[in-house]
DNA sequence: GCCAACGTTGGC
DNA sequence: GCCAACGTTGGC
């Protein structure tokens, strides 16, 4: 039974034109516990991910992924040069792990947070919480029908 | 750029 | 194990 994730990404950093342009990617440099914890433990191949960008301009859902690959260590947390780079982890007991990440869908019109507030039926998601910072969060399968359905 | 929310660190 | 200090996230 597949599950259901909001995974947000500054366009800055990664958007979803670059994993478009790269049909996969690996979801590194997170660096919170719960959301290294749902990619280590809750996150199967095969899962489907609401791709939202952060700090946009407006934020909101801008497509669609699924998860690829499992999770596997997190290359950048033992590069030094690394922004990401994580001088306590050890090689042979890495603190991070991560998934890979394929593109499906970018939605022709992104749905914007504001938009995702308004809907009645999608006051329950955690995105739309005020303080809910969690890069990586589970949703409910009823909410992503939902916005794939208005998604075009 | 501000700042509320909240996670992490480290002294005790 | 508490909690103050500090850092980060992310909407506005």
């Amino acid at each position: 039974m597949a599950k259901y994730w909001l995974m947000k990404s500054e366009p800055d950093a990664y958007s979803i034109d670059q994993l478009k342009s790269d049909k996969t990617t690996l979801w590194d440099g997170i660096r919170n516990y719960q959301a290294r914890n749902f990619m280590m433990n809750d996150m199967k191949v095969g899962d489907k991910v609401l791709f939202y960008h952060s700090n946009a301009k407006p934020p909101g859902v801008v497509g669609l992924a699924t998860v690829s690959k499992p999770a596997q260590p997190d290359p950048s947390q033992f590069d030094k040069k690394s922004k990401y780079f994580d001088p306590k982890s050890k090689k042979e007991d890495p603190r991070w792990h991560c998934v890979e990440v394929k593109f499906q869908k970018k939605f022709k019109d992104m749905l914007s947070l504001d938009w995702l507030k308004a809907e009645k039926k999608l006051e329950e998601m955690l995105v739309i919480k005020r303080g809910q910072r969690l890069s990586i969060q589970p949703v409910e399968k009823s909410h992503y029908d939902y916005i794939v359905k208005q998604g075009k």
